[in-house]
DNA sequence: TGTTTTATTTCGGCGTCCAAAAAAATGTTG
DNA sequence: CAACATTTTTTTGGACGCCGAAATAAAACA
């Protein structure tokens, strides 16, 4: 059921609606904040004070030159989140090491730490401590007190728990159900989430443009795997249990080739870059693949092949293409998203790909639903996944932190007190 | 974005969460609906003093033979909605024909309606001038005015568009975008939506069980075609054209047998009627199916000899159950539900469907993902559809009338004046 | 009849929003 | 350069809706 309605929901629910124009749009005036919000001046007035005075915003250096260069009337006083107001970490866990980086309220990177460790025979019970102990050097490095972090979040490959924090299946750990965010909460302290490395991408487009991946939009993830974030109603969606969009492991075609998930005819084990390679060599579709991670030349030598015209090379791409491409078209016929993105290092190749998938997608689902879908390439930036995952912790920080206010420390005070 | 809150959500926000409790729970004391929706006993009054002022709500009669028999103190007074307050119209559209029902603010079923046309032929420009002569012919039927009917809702199988109210793909017609609605709306002056008709039993479901069905829950109809209701979140999901879900057109194998929508593969082209006994007649994947309704006793026929172990009809099921499986194993992968429904005349043939279909989602789903989903068979009954879209419509009155009170009177009367 | 118990209502206070008026800060103009 | 115009921001006072506490209501119990 929904939740009650009183002057605490009121506010929370307006100082975050604050909060959100900012991120959205940066540094605004009061007034631009009303038209933004729907609310009246005198309470943007009046919300924006009491969030100054939380530390959470503030006044902005005085610098406009706004288009409309000098205007008449009382100047403008932009207003913007205060960057010291929280800092958050980010975590992305790969299958040779980890990425972390630390960033500012406003979601500016400030340090970065990059570790190698082969995570595949990683020691599941400790390497809670190991990401703990990273973060721990991150913040010495960066010379920010733990207490100051409001939260970490950490991306993963495959099948992460969100409720528990743990990743329940990864191809990057031989070990299922690796507990990772409670030896970080319990550690340093610090709230800690686990995340499918797919809806950071997704989180992290959501920011970008909220009018274009607001909606209902399906983000596939192509490269080492294949993934998926998916948007509903312009909220990243994590299933009942935290662990949903494994379109990767959806299923193409009954007893196909063999995945690295133990099935058998998974999209991913068409489409990843080791089942291109698989393909291309003339290996047999039930070749157990390799765990190790793809070399990134060993692709472009592939591309160049296909784009050679090399039959082997070009009839697995033809593969990918088909099994992308039915698969897209059932997520169609389930959920009829208004837009497909298609990002990663695989859609480097993407001219090779896409007459396939096209062609998959005319043949798999009806004119009506097909119509009203726009498949879109996005060429991925290395940071994309930091980056979402970035802006996924300052939007929790944001409502379970920022929007409370006062009420908030006042119950402290009252629990401190019992 | 969200919207802005204030005294007018507030008060929205809360009158809606005390006529949910009473939809969900019965008649209740005001004392009960307090435990229900955490506000306060003098909130309770003030509320319901004004839902009884506005005939929304009344005293219930009493009578409570409670299990508790008679306690202390004073005794609860229950209030219930008052039966007068609104009343919707059902429309359950088939392709011989359209159901109707009038019912009352409580959802009880005051009046019905049949009429037997054949909708495959009809004319697409003068359909909705049927659909609304129908619904005033069960008014007329019923004495009930016009002006008191607050919302009539249609359900049709295929691809509706909630947004412009149209048909947009039917196997009930033979013409494409079919518009529906507006033709009530701009006659009879009633709102008028049409959604899916297995979106719809999924509305049903809800209302019956919001604790079992409230969550991500994917409802599958199987029968004469097979549909799909989608809950996410407790809501049943429309995509963003109104028009998403479409499971029965699937597609399970490339290349595969012939559907009804013109396309290869589908998973109705497996697993509805007409698709058993296209298997069971050995006709080929490739005969255009009919678009007339199976005969019930055709299905029953069908069943009595798979049970009877004749290979070519058990053979039916089996194909149906592969398809079906791998469908749900497909969407499992994309949505994690938490439960799956298996619903429609189609289940009474469920012994002989089950085991392939089991079989079909072990073979196509991460072991983990498989674990966290229950599949249920629910039986159907005759009026599931229609109880289904009253509930529908209520639950729309609820939030587009009954939740805003005063201040509508209040707007409609300064609207008036200008 | 008085006491106990439980449900409901009344009353006063509080928090938040808003409209209107006032104040602030700048540009424009004669 | 002083008065006016224009735009943003703040202040003020009123309204609305929630809540806690106290009062009232309606029964059972003793």
């Amino acid at each position: 059921m929904r939740e009650k309605a009183d002057s605490d929901l009121v506010r929370r629910q307006n100082r975050l609606l604050l909060i959100e124009a900012l991120r959205q749009h940066g540094p605004l005036a009061r007034i631009e904040m009303g038209r933004h919000t729907g609310l009246s001046p005198a309470s943007i007035t009046s919300i924006a004070s009491q969030l100054i005075a939380d530390g959470i915003l503030q006044e902005a250096d005085q610098q406009q030159p706004h288009e409309g260069a000098h205007r008449r009337g009382r100047p403008l006083t932009q207003i913007d989140i205060n960057p010291k107001a929280a800092h958050v970490v980010a975590v992305k866990i790969s299958i040779d090491g980890m990425e972390l980086a630390l960033a500012d309220g406003r979601g500016a990177i400030l340090t970065r730490r990059t570790s190698r460790t082969a995570t595949y025979d990683a020691d599941p019970q400790a390497f809670g401590q190991l990401v703990a102990s990273e973060i721990a050097a991150l913040l010495t490095k960066a010379r920010i007190p733990t207490r100051r972090v409001a939260r970490a979040a950490i991306a993963v490959q495959g099948v992460a728990d969100s409720q528990t924090g743990t990743v329940v299946w990864s191809p990057a750990f031989r070990t299922r159900n690796i507990s990772v965010a409670s030896a970080v909460e319990d550690r340093l302290n610090i709230p800690c989430t686990v995340a499918n490395d797919a809806n950071m991408i997704a989180e992290g487009l959501i920011s970008t443009d909220r009018s274009r991946y607001g909606g209902t939009v399906a983000v596939v993830f192509m490269g080492y795997g294949v993934g998926m974030g998916l948007i509903i109603n312009g909220q990243v969606y994590h299933g009942p249990t935290g662990a949903a969009a494994e379109f990767g492991h959806m299923n193409h075609l009954p007893r196909g080739p063999l995945c690295r998930c133990g099935r058998r005819g998974c999209v991913e084990a068409y489409a990843a870059d080791y089942s291109l390679l698989r393909w291309a060599s003339g290996e047999a579709e039930t070749q157990v693949p390799s765990f190790a991670a793809v070399p990134e030349e060993d692709m472009l030598v592939l591309e160049a092949a296909a784009r050679r015209g090399e039959a082997h090379a070009s009839g697995a791409y033809a593969k990918a293409g088909e099994a992308l491409g039915f698969g897209m078209a059932r997520l169609i016929a389930i959920l009829s998203p208004s837009r497909i993105v298609l990002t990663g290092p695989g859609t480097r190749a993407m001219e090779l790909i896409e007459p396939h998938l096209r062609r998959a997608i005319e043949d798999g689902v009806v004119d009506e639903l097909r119509r009203n879908v726009e498949i879109e390439v996005v060429p991925i930036h290395t940071d994309m996944i930091i980056k979402g995952t970035i802006d996924r912790a300052l939007r929790q920080v944001d409502r379970e932190f920022f929007a409370h206010g006062p009420l908030v420390k006042r119950n402290r005070e009252l629990e401190n007190i019992a």
